[in-house]
DNA sequence: TGGATTTGACCCAA
DNA sequence: TTGGGTCAAATCCA
């Protein structure tokens, strides 16, 4: 338990670290070689996130420590013949854990793959409007195993088709009950596509931020950030931490 | 009837 | 050799 404190403590603070350095190049923002180091920053600080979330979860239930998810994803890519493909680079990912799949953003399923030693099958989307506007957004999504009803979601490459008609702050916390619809998002995806079983819950009706980050970076991913925190504290495993205290101290 | 989803096949990377 | 990412025909549904 207590390493498991202090293997939280320590995933935090290093997606603290790489939130405040993000912070510093989203406001730099005055060299376009810093892209890929941002979206590496992105990535970490999310990793972190979901780090410190399975060590939670860890210690909740008592379980042994799970590996903490390492970057190291395969990944898809490219096409030509039929089921011809290059493995896609991590870089350009970016994970989150929620609890609900949707995010405001129209998807389109084109695959799903039962995982080995995986209880629920990874579904695979992308854009609605690849065709329309060649957007390259691709989003994978797994349900987690720990009974949590939370969802493992990696989105690869960014959206070039426009946003959903929503503001950040629009979005909804996973722990309101609000439902909201977007009438710009013709096939926003439910947890129906993942796990036909959760039909009942009303939290598939909720609506996630992640993916909106592409909009306006700063802003957005302090929400996001934000969001991630009161999910946490919401689940009890904070309740005596500040947000600044990690984020932004 | 057209768009979305399902699902088995295909094929590459590890 | 095998796990997993993608394709595309079949099917579903509004």
């Amino acid at each position: 338990m207590d390493i498991n404190k202090k293997e939280l403590v320590e995933t935090l603070t290093r997606g603290r670290n790489s939130a405040k350095k993000l912070q510093n190049l989203l406001i730099q923002k005055d060299n376009d070689d810093n892209l890929v180091c941002v979206d590496d920053l992105v990535a970490e600080i999310s990793q972190s996130f979901y780090g410190g979330l399975l060590v939670l979860n860890a210690c909740n239930s008592g379980d042994r420590m799970p590996e903490v998810y390492t970057g190291k994803t395969p990944a898809l890519a490219s096409k030509g013949r039929r089921g011809c493909y290059k493995r896609r680079k991590t870089v350009d990912s970016r994970m989150v854990v929620r609890e609900t799949i949707e995010d405001g953003y129209a998807w389109r399923k084109y695959g799903q793959k039962e995982i080995l030693n995986s209880s629920f099958p990874r579904c695979y989307f992308r854009c609605t409007y690849k065709q329309v506007h060649g957007c390259k957004a691709l989003k994978q999504v797994q349900k987690l195993e720990d009974g949590s009803n939370m969802f493992h979601i990696i989105y690869f490459g960014h959206h070039t088709c426009p946003p959903p008609n929503i503001t950040s702050s629009q979005l909804a916390c996973k722990n309101s009950k609000s439902n909201h619809n977007f009438p710009n998002s013709p096939s926003t995806i439910t947890k129906d596509h993942i796990d036909p079983s959760s039909k009942q819950d009303d939290l598939s009706n909720k609506v996630s931020s992640a993916s909106s980050a592409q909009s306006s970076p700063a802003l957005v991913w302090n929400e996001i950030l934000l969001d991630e925190f009161q999910c946490f504290k919401n689940d009890g495993s904070l309740s005596d931490i500040a947000f600044d205290d990690i984020i932004f101290s």
